[in-house]
RNA sequence: GGAGGGAUGGCAGAGCGGUCGAAUGCGGCGGUCUUGAAAACCGUUGUCUCGGGCAACCGGGACCGGGGGUUCGAAUCCCUCUCCCUCCGCCA
C-alpha cells in the first residue's frame, strides 16, 4: 500500500510512475487526493466537537460535585446536541475512508527508476548469463519421462490421492528433495539468515500483510471452517513475524530463511507450461527475507541477487538473471529480479528464483518500524526464493543425465548421500 | 469438547464511572557526583492522527486485546469475538 503522503505530495510523479506498470487508472490517484481531502477535513471538525465535549463533560462532573444539579441538566442536553452532530460526522468520516481504502488497496507499487519499460515479458533484461548449456545425448528425456524411468516423482499417484498437480516424490526422487532443502537452508544461514519452520496456515491478517489479500485471493487455498489460508510462500509468515514491531537500528537488518511447501491454486493454467513439475499446486521452497534500513535496500538486493546466484553456481546449471520490466513486475514489488534456470531437454528457461524489493509497500501494511532518533520510520522489505525446488529437480534431471544414472553436483554428494541417482534395480 | 480465571505503557504491576495517557517498581535515555565505572540522587521516557509553525516545537483528537452498547462522561458497567492461564475429558 503508498504512504498517502507520498501521493499527496509527489502526485504527478506517482502517476509517471504507475505508468511504467501499465497502471491505467490515473483518475483514481485524484479520488484519492479528493476523499483524503474530505478525509482530513472531517476529522479537523470532529476533533473540534469531542474537544468541546469533553470540556463539557468535566464541567458537568464539577457541577455535580458542588451540586448545582440544575445546571448540569442544561449542560447534559447541550452534550446530547453535539454527540448527534459527531456521530453523524463519524458516520461520514468512516464511508469516506472506507472508500480511500478501498482505492488504496488497487494501487500497485512504484517500480523503482532502474526497472526497464516494457510491454511484456518479452521486454525483460538479461542481466547476466551464467554456467554452460550442456550438450544431451541423442536419446535424452524431459523430467517428466526421466522421472518415471528412475522412479523418482509420480504425478499420476498424486493425482489419484489428491488431484493434478500434486507430485508424490519416492526413493531417491523422495531423498534428492530433502538433500535440496538440507543444503539450501545451510547455505543460507550460513550467510547469516535465521532460519525458522513457519506455520503452513494463515490466518488473513498475515495473508493481507504481504500482499497477497486482496490482490490474490483466488491464488490462495482457504480453509473456510476455521478462516485459514494456505501459505504460498514462506515469505508470507516469515515477512508477518514482524508485524507491528518497531525495531531498534542495532537490529537491522533483519535476515529470515525458512523452507516449507507453497501452496497454489494456480486457476487457469494449462499446456506445456504446467506439464510435469513445470506448474504445480504444491512444491517445496526455500526461501529469504530481509527487513533493512531503507536508505540500502538497494544493495541489500543487490546483495541477495548474488547470495542466490552464487547458490545456483555451486549446482552448476545454466542459468540467467532477468530484471523484469514494468509490466512483467508483481503488484507489490518495486524491483525485481528472476533466476532462470535452463531445462535442456525442454530446451526452455524456467524461473526458479524471484528477488524483490518492496520498499515500503509491505511494512506500511504491516507496520513494521524502527527507531531513527526520534522519530519511526518504516523499514524495507525484500525477499528471494533460494530457491523453488520443482524446476531446480527438473533441470538437474534433464541436465546431468547420462546412460548410467543422473550424475548430480558435487555440493550434493554429501546431502544425498550418493554422487548420482542410480537406474532402478529391476 | 466441558468448568473457571485473566488480557493495562519495553517488562512487572496498581487503577471509587469524572483533571487517568493512566500510580509504583524495573528497564531505557539525559544529568549531578567520580580519574573512570558502579552505587546514590535529580530529570526524562508510548503510538497513531488532525491543525499551526510548514524545522527543534506548540495545540487538539484517538488508543488500557478487537468490535458493539449504556452514560453528559468508561481502562473502570453490559454484550460479543479473539487470545492466554488453571482444572477435567480426548489425542499425535
Amino acid at each position: 500500500m503508498l504512504a498517502i503522503q507520498l501521493i499527496r505530495e509527489k502526485t504527478d510523479w506517482v502517476k509517471q510512475r504507475l505508468a511504467v506498470k501499465h497502471f491505467d487508472h490515473p483518475e483514481w490517484i485524484d479520488e484519492i487526493l479528493q476523499l483524503d481531502a474530505q478525509r482530513r477535513q472531517l476529522i479537523t471538525e470532529q476533533d473540534q466537537l469531542q474537544n468541546l465535549r469533553n470540556a463539557a463533560s468535566r464541567e458537568i462532573g464539577m457541577l455535580l460535585r458542588t451540586g448545582q444539579h440544575q445546571q448540569a441538566e442544561t449542560q447534559k442536553k447541550e452534550v446530547i446536541q453535539l454527540n448527534t452532530q459527531i456521530d453523524e460526522l463519524e458516520k461520514q468520516r468512516q464511508q469516506i475512508e472506507q472508500q480511500l481504502e478501498h482505492l488504496l488497496l488497487q494501487i500497485p507499487n512504484l517500480p523503482h527508476e532502474s526497472v526497464p519499460i516494457g510491454k511484456s515479458a518479452d521486454d525483460n533484461v538479461v542481466v547476466r548469463q551464467g554456467g554452460k548449456i550442456p550438450t544431451l545425448p541423442d536419446n535424452a528425456l524431459p523430467h517428466w519421462d526421466l522421472s518415471v524411468q528412475y522412479d523418482l516423482i509420480h504425478l499420476d499417484l498424486g493425482t489419484k490421492l489428491t488431484g493434478s498437480g500434486f507430485p508424490v516424490f519416492k526413493n531417491q526422487g523422495a531423498r534428492l528433495e530433502r538433500a535440496l532443502i538440507q543444503y539450501f537452508l545451510d547455505f543460507n544461514t550460513r550467510a547469516g539468515y535465521i532460519e525458522y519452520l513457519p506455520p503452513l496456515l494463515v490466518n488473513e491478517h498475515t495473508a493481507f500483510g504481504t500482499g497477497q489479500l486482496p490482490d490474490k485471493e483466488g491464488q490462495m487455498y482457504f480453509i473456510s471452517d476455521d478462516q485459514l489460508y494456505l501459505v504460498p510462500t514462506a515469505e508470507v509468515p516469515l515477512t508477518n513475524i514482524y508485524r507491528d514491531t518497531i525495531l531498534s537500528p542495532e537490529q537491522l537488518p533483519i535476515k529470515l530463511t525458512a523452507y516449507t511447501p507453497c501452496f497454489r491454486r494456480e486457476a487457469g493454467s494449462y499446456g506445456k507450461d504446467v506439464r510435469g513439475l513445470n506448474r504445480v499446486h504444491q512444491f517445496d521452497k526455500v526461501e529469504i527475507v530481509q527487513l533493512v534500513h531503507p536508505d540500502h535496500s538497494y544493495e541489500v538486493l543487490e546483495e541477495m541477487v548474488v547470495h542466490v546466484e552464487n547458490l545456483l553456481k555451486t549446482l552448476e546449471l545454466p542459468y540467467r538473471i532477468v530484471k523484469l520490466c514494468g509490466a512483467d513486475m508483481s503488484f507489490t514489488s518495486a524491483l525485481t529480479y528472476d533466476f532462470e534456470v535452463y531445462s535442456a531437454a525442454q530446451q526452455r528457461w524456467l524461473e526458479v528464483s524471484s528477488v524483490s524489493n518492496f520498499e515500503t509497500f509491505q511494512t506500511q501494511r504491516m507496520k513494521i518500524r524502527f527507531r531513527e532518533g526520534k522519530q519511526t520510520r518504516l523499514l524495507h522489505s525484500l525477499n528471494g526464493s533460494s530457491l523453488a525446488l520443482p524446476r531446480i529437480v527438473a533441470a538437474l534431471l534433464e541436465n546431468y543425465q547420462q546412460p548410467n544414472g543422473i550424475h548430480l553436483p558435487q555440493v550434493l554428494h554429501p546431502y544425498f548421500g550418493a554422487d548420482k541417482i542410480s537406474p532402478p534395480a529391476d
